[in-house]
DNA sequence: TTAAATTGTGTGTGCGCACACGCAAGAAAA
DNA sequence: TTTTCTTGCGTGTGCGCACACACAATTTAA
């Protein structure tokens, strides 16, 4: 093994001092462009790559990564990202990447701006946020511009230029995927009954996002075979208005042949509908929370996509490790795999989920 | 941010010197009972944590991981790992970590033990190999205890002390998942035509592993609805063979409803039964090959799993620094997800076995 | 014309740790 | 008893880089 090539070779190659090195490398000024171009020109002809171990060593400085999430312990699936971005931290810590953790309502526009506004006080060195409120969030992305904070969007993108990185899913092509899948346990044709239980409050782009692309996969296998009946409800915590309301819509619609939950509630649905006695309702839902999982190996769900939520949490922070550390430019968008889950195959994800 | 406890701050709550610490860290003795004790516990109480950054920097030495691996393009399959491998080695050559790749012919045993031993001289400090050759891959493992090196198998997993890791999937598992997806496909009832497209001479446990998955699975559904009829095909190069021998089988058994193919493989099959007319044979396969995902795209495959090929490669060097570096301990086992890809989904794992 | 600011360069210190070395005091061997 | 070895510590150097500082040679301002 042939020894790396330091700053010390560069500078003897140049015939300049190490000092004149670092600053031609970290472009400090302070160099006359004659000897610049002679530096720059050894460090192409040697090959020269930083030792970055070294490199963060020397910097000493520790790096503040803001992150603004709902509050713990009020919706199990935005507990994952928290957790993860938390195992990443622990993982990146010796690089001296620390996180500010803010914390917010999740069902208040109000609160979300208000802490955001905290969080930027704390002066991070970068953001990371779900957007789940979207003229809020394009306030504090605008506020991002001017202190020049570079932020990273997980599980819904929103365009903006202050946005550096999103890591998540194609919320589209995850409702297309649904589409196959529910298809294929149709038996040839019949109606998807929608489900969105979720607040209006919450900006529902990526939920709209996913019934765009069930209807278009099952438009495009045939117009006429297959129907989607949406329903939203905002007090998906009643059991008995579920119920109620499910009994109602099966009276009325009785070629619905199965259910696609929209986004992690899948298990109070079918909470809901224990009562009733029915035969088997195929059932999709999203990510593979406690409920989800026993609901899954007792056959009442059927699919689970993985939205891979606490890996949402761990790319973000290790992306800013790449980024800030290891000087990596980050890819605009990262879609993260569309995750069968079924129950054969639930364990590894679930390992995953809590692993890494 | 409360900064790091070091060495120092050690020495000087114990009343010693850094170099006592520093002995005590890696017990390397010379220090009375009295003042180790002493100085674990003022360790303890200062909940000291060394900086690997520093520690790897000061430890200055080169760690080579010899990879023992298939040759480069004799097989679209076992290019993925080592390619996986490669990236991961770019991304941790900061720790001083290097490969010595070694070859061999993918179908020769004694071509298998000779690499082996050319790999073994060149004393790496640990050892990463597919047990392809089972009675050979237990000879080398055996060789490994002699000169101390421990080991991590991709792929296949083998019993022996000295592996110290497995990555790769569950093959028994992924058998029981395959029988759930093609049962799915199969309409109540028929018969599954198992092919093993594989040479005799290479180890086929994990193949044996997935029959009995689908076995199991397919037989505590229901004992009479399901069979199996299992085929090995050695010439699988030869198209016309294979079209002729399912010819064959298709007419003796009317009732083959679909098709496993238990390895990366199924693109052969396909290209072989592109001449027979014959109604839609719903076909399960393994891993993202180019071929293969061609087949998916164009509705000719209808499930495959992957088996994250380039992806245990990548972990496997990976944990290979955790270990090393970081001073990791590593799980015997690490089974990677069953994923199951269709054409909705299939670009995400493809960009993800290619990128990271 | 002299003082002040700027530009261009080298030197030195420290980041936290690994490890070689030095040296005293006691133990074992001669 | 003298010599050699062992044990138990402290000191010093270096890993490769970042950054502060010193200082001369300018250039600009007063």
């Amino acid at each position: 093994m042939n020894k790396r090539v330091t700053i010390k070779d560069i500078a003897g190659q140049a015939g300049v001092s190490v000092g004149t090195v670092d600053r031609v490398i970290h472009d400090r000024g302070r160099v006359s462009a004659e000897v610049k171009e002679k530096v720059l020109q050894v460090m192409q002809a040697l090959d020269f790559e930083p030792n970055l171990i070294a490199s963060t060593l020397a910097f000493n400085r520790a790096i503040q990564i803001g992150v603004l999430m709902p509050q713990l312990h009020s919706d199990p699936y935005w507990d994952l990202p928290l957790l993860g971005m938390r195992r990443a931290q622990q993982s990146v810590k010796h690089y001296g990447i620390g996180l500010f953790e803010q914390m917010f309502d999740l069902f208040s526009p109000q609160d979300f701006k208000k802490s955001a506004l905290a969080l930027i006080d704390q002066k991070p060195d970068a953001l990371v946020f779900p957007p789940i409120f979207l003229k809020e969030s394009m306030e504090l992305l605008e506020h991002c511009v001017e202190v020049e904070v570079p932020t990273i969007l997980v599980n819904t993108d929103v365009e903006h230029p202050q946005v550096m990185s999103y890591i998540g899913q194609d919320s589209y092509q995850s409702g297309v995927l649904a589409g196959k899948l529910l298809s294929t346990v149709m038996n040839g044709s019949g109606k998807v009954l929608l489900l969105n239980l979720d607040k209006e409050s919450t900006n529902a782009k990526h939920l709209m996002d996913k019934e765009q692309g069930l209807r278009h996969f099952l438009a495009q296998k045939d117009q006429s075979l297959f129907t989607v009946l949406r329903q939203d409800v905002e007090d998906f915590d009643n059991p008995e208005r579920l119920e109620a309301l499910l009994k109602g819509l099966l009276q009325q619609y009785v070629d619905i042949k199965t259910v696609f939950v929209t986004n992690s509630r899948a298990y109070k649905f079918v909470e809901a509908i224990q009562g009733l006695s029915q035969a088997h309702l195929p059932i999709l839902g999203y990510d593979l929370l406690p409920n989800n999982l026993h609901f899954l190996q007792m056959g009442k769900i059927d699919f689970l996509i993985n939205q891979n939520a606490s890996y949402q949490g761990y790319l973000a922070i290790k992306n800013l490790t790449d980024f800030f550390i290891f000087k990596k430019q980050l890819p605009r968008v990262q879609h993260l795999p569309l995750d069968i889950v079924v129950a054969e195959n639930a364990a590894y994800y679930l390992q995953r989920e809590q692993g890494n």
